[in-house]
DNA sequence: AACCCGGGGCT
DNA sequence: AGCCCAGGGTT
């Protein structure tokens, strides 16, 4: 067998000796919670998830208890963790699982990746984490460690599944484990050392080999990101008035009071359709909507 | 490839 | 006032 890498030796001993302790990463943890976590951590921080993540498996500890809930619960159930449609994504995940798959979450990449709201990320976290098989994972951290480490540049640039898949199976070691300990060990020190902001180069294990630090640290030339489009005023910002409200009322919510959440009404209107054509919003009485059953 | 989708916390 | 966050779906 080939030996595993001098960055997977380091990377691998670092996260030994230095992971946090978060709930999805205790033993027996299991593929389900495991499942929901990752839903959750789709673009929210590990600190908001966490305490909604022991709420959830607490009160649906099996998708099958998920797949017997009105989906409206599942939406009451996520709150302001925001991307509501991953809510409505997971209970369908829990319906398939249910119907396809005897309850049990499936382990192959090609099974995960079939269910609603799962991608190339959420299929491979799952299967690499949940049921131990040697796939390379790749997020935001990962991409950005392995940009500095092994490409020698501050960022990596706009995402591009096959190469970046391709970049991290390069380091991946061959062992199942090793090669497990690896994916969530680049992960954590992207997300404790490695930062996007200010990276604390001097805490990692990598400091001796990283490419971009041997360089000197060149400031990133690439294309320009693209910037996020201010959420004060936007459709985002009002379709969450409107799911809010959705939430908390539990009779269907008049015209008249969604009318009284935004000034604009054509904004107001062009919101109200986008979440009925997402399934968040249903119409009820007339004039009236509703949380989906 | 570009765009849309929440919301909160940090710099 | 931006930037960033264990991404995914649609066009």
């Amino acid at each position: 067998m080939t030996p595993a890498s001098d960055t997977a030796l380091a990377v691998n001993a670092w996260f030994r000796a230095n992971a946090r302790d978060l709930p999805w990463r205790r033993p027996g943890f299991g593929p389900w919670g495991i499942l929901v976590s990752e839903f959750m951590l789709q673009q929210t921080p590990v600190v908001r998830v966490i305490p909604r993540l022991e709420e959830w498996l607490e009160r649906w500890p099996t998708p099958h208890a998920l797949a017997s809930t009105p989906q409206s619960e599942a939406v009451r159930a996520w709150g302001r963790l925001g991307y509501p449609r991953r809510a409505l994504y997971l209970h369908g995940c829990a319906v398939a699982i249910t119907e396809r798959h005897g309850g049990i979450v499936p382990e192959t990449v090609s099974e995960l990746l079939a269910l609603p709201g799962v991608g190339e990320y959420t299929a491979r976290a799952v299967a690499a984490f949940a049921f131990g098989h040697r796939h390379p994972v790749v997020d935001t951290n990962v991409r950005r460690v392995l940009a500095r480490a092994v490409g020698g540049v501050a960022d990596p640039g706009p995402p591009s599944t096959r190469r970046d898949l391709a970049a991290m199976a390069a380091e991946l070691p061959e062992d199942r484990d090793e090669a497990r300990v690896f994916n969530a060990g680049v992960m954590e020190l992207g997300a404790v050392v490695c930062t996007a902001r200010s990276p604390r180069c001097d805490a990692c294990p990598l400091r001796e080999t990283c490419r971009w630090r041997a360089a000197g640290y060149p400031e990133y030339t690439g294309p320009a990101r693209v910037v996020q489009k201010r959420f004060e005023g936007s459709d985002r910002q009002v379709r969450g008035l409107i799911l809010a409200e959705l939430r908390a009322s539990h009779r269907p919510v008049t015209a008249a009071e969604i009318a009284a959440l935004w000034p604009d009404a054509v904004q107001l209107e062009r919101a109200l359709a986008a979440l009925v054509a997402d399934g968040l919003a249903v119409p009820a009485e007339p004039g009236s909507y509703a949380l989906p059953e």
